[in-house]
DNA sequence: GTGTTGACCACAG
DNA sequence: GCTGTGGCCAACA
């Protein structure tokens, strides 16, 4: 197996984010039940052999700004003004746009 | 096994 | 709004 168990997990969430909304790397985490490795995840992602097959441009911070992305986060921006998000200054509206796994119990 | 790095988060000032 | 500090976790040397 070419990747580790944990970034699979990881791209196979990504994978399911729906266009026009957006998750946050704690989320994620959480997603995983394993809430704390926000960091982790990043480095995940930032690694990502599957983009832009998976749409890892469609997670950002917990705190509405667009974090880092491997091509810049300027083009992460622009792909997510294209799908209908709104960005302020570098930032998005979590409020709106934010998209919360369902956590079965 | 230890130390460093990184697309993070929460808190304090 | 900003920076700084400590803590979290996984990958790599």
């Amino acid at each position: 197996m070419p990747l580790s168990s944990f970034a699979q997990s990881v791209y196979n969430l990504c994978r399911l984010i729906p266009r026009g909304k957006v998750s946050s790397y704690s989320e994620l985490a959480r997603a995983l039940k394993k809430p704390g490795s926000a960091r982790a995840i990043g480095n995940a992602l930032n690694k990502n052999p599957f983009a832009p097959q998976v749409p890892c441009h469609r997670v950002v911070r917990a705190d509405g700004r667009v974090g880092g992305f491997a091509s810049g986060s300027k083009q992460k921006i622009l792909l997510l003004k294209k799908e209908g998000l709104l960005i302020k200054n570098g930032r998005i509206d979590l409020k709106k746009f934010i998209y919360e796994f369902k956590d079965k119990k």
